[in-house]
DNA sequence: TGCACAATGGAATATTTTTTCCAAATACGG
DNA sequence: CCGTATTTGGAAAAAATATTCCATTGTGCA
């Protein structure tokens, strides 16, 4: 075997994969086949077992635990425990930040600041890490079509339906904010073809919800924004975008709802832009 | 115990949130316990052992298998292999993804939203790093003594001003959002002692800055959310918190914006609830 | 208050998984 | 072609993990 002992394993993703090409060389046949076999499917460690693994690379399990040894681990399963928890610190990693803030107990307006910025970052973290993508793509689709977007979001959602809004009128494209204004019920403005974006969050706003089933059986796409499965504009046949976005106390860090939403309507501008001839409509600055 | 004995167990992530909150009702304390515990902590199945996650939901092993079996697996191996099976779908971490979100071409929503989402965390990063905590206790300070706090944000500004205004609601302090509605002019709503917050970045709207010295010159303390020293709410001797956002082609991300508003609001809530008696209006959930 | 039933905790058991060990196989230099 | 050193396979031991079982606790109802 050869002596290349070492003394720290690797604790990162990064130091795994350089030790790796550092070991690749020369090593006999079956150690090289678990090399090669990790080197492609490094992500399957984490939920595997020796078995799996040392089967699916073609080797018996007792070789994998000499690869395991090499590249500087007592065995398989601390090799595998630093797997795992790099895995857990994605996201859990913020919790325990925010409560560690919390922890420190004070409430100065600076304190909060500093949770609501952590929060902010988090939700940010999470979308860019969870967001379907294709999703996305059928959203922005299906609000191409439409000769005008109608949007809805109430209380909490308000913001962004409102940002929303802002931003389809900067890229003149046509879309109707349902903001409740002296309580008028405008559900009779979605004109054939018509698009609905609707957006809440647990706890459903009813107002919300009964405009997005209008629209939903009126046969207009629904396009909702909202935070779980369980949703109630899931069930609407609605192309459904999540955002888990975490929140401070009450307050819901509304970072990744608002980055989302930006995305999309930006998208929408400019596809709609390219569609109608070239004449852009996107501005550049504002 | 509920005899909800389902049939299939649960064969995909989404089946399996949908039995969650099938089964969530009426469960005896320990139960829902591991059902809050697994809704927020999902990703974790796939690299936990049952020790693990018992101790994280605050409940026994045993108690964590009845749970599993609720579910409609014979036991948490069976859980846990469904977790692995379609583990390896979310595998990239944050970084990876969102140079993946990158890749899929510039003008891609997928690409948008990694920029959107890059320039908020840049924002509340640079946020975080820069501001100057005096003025945001003196803003706080100020507005915990008014009577009424009144809030202007028109246009990109609207999305703060309005959720400003939902926190304050939530949190029964008496505010006004001047958003213009039937444009009728409201200054005159300014009651002696009451504060304002006024909202407006480059380029800044002529209306926000005429109420803003409105208030100003009428002996009222204004705290003003801009974006540079230069901005014309500087010039009017309030309080001014500087917030520089990164924006994304014509659109600001607000992350930044709305962390700092929503601090601040918050604090003012706590302080203000401490202050008359002690019958905290802090809400803890909403 | 006492009864019946559900829920719970914790230890005992069963199972799976990891790790070690050694004999057999293979490669390599003389 | 032989002897030595290295590598390999497989099975047996050790450790970790899941699962079951049952005595105890709690709860709702008469």
């Amino acid at each position: 075997m050869a002596e290349t002992a070492t003394l720290t394993a690797p604790g990162s993703i990064e130091e795994f994969q350089a030790r790796l090409v550092e070991i690749s060389d020369g090593l006999p046949k079956r150690l090289l086949q678990c090399a090669d076999f990790i080197g492609l499917n490094t992500d399957r460690i984490a939920v595997s077992t020796v078995a799996e693994l040392s089967a699916a690379a073609g080797v018996q399990p007792s070789a994998f635990m000499r690869f395991c040894q090499l590249m500087g681990f007592s065995g398989f399963s601390d090799m595998q425990r630093m797997f795992r928890e790099t895995y857990k610190l994605r996201w859990p990693d913020y919790t325990t930040r925010l409560e560690n803030l919390r922890a420190t107990g004070s409430d100065s307006p600076s304190a909060l600041l500093a949770e609501f910025v952590e929060a902010g970052r988090a939700s940010l973290s999470n979308l860019a890490a969870s967001l379907d993508a294709t999703m996305l793509d059928r959203a922005v689709e299906a609000l191409v079509q439409a000769p005008t977007i109608h949007v809805i979001g109430l209380r909490r959602a308000f913001p962004i339906a409102s940002y929303l809004t802002y931003a389809f009128e900067k890229m003149e494209i046509p879309a109707m904010l349902h903001d409740g204004v002296g309580n008028f019920n405008m559900r009779h403005a979605l004109r054939p073809g018509d698009a609905l974006i609707a957006i809440t969050f647990a706890p459903y706003t009813q107002d919300t919800i009964d405009m997005a089933r209008y629209a939903s059986e009126n046969g207009h796409e629904v396009v909702a924004l909202t935070d779980a499965l369980n949703s109630p504009l899931h069930r609407l046949g609605s192309i459904a975008l999540m955002i888990s976005e975490l929140d401070v106390g009450a307050f819901r860090s509304l970072s990744a709802s608002l980055s989302l939403a930006m995305a999309l309507a930006v998208s929408v501008g400019t596809r709609r832009a390219k569609r109608s001839s070239g004449t852009g409509s996107v501005p550049n600055s504002a």
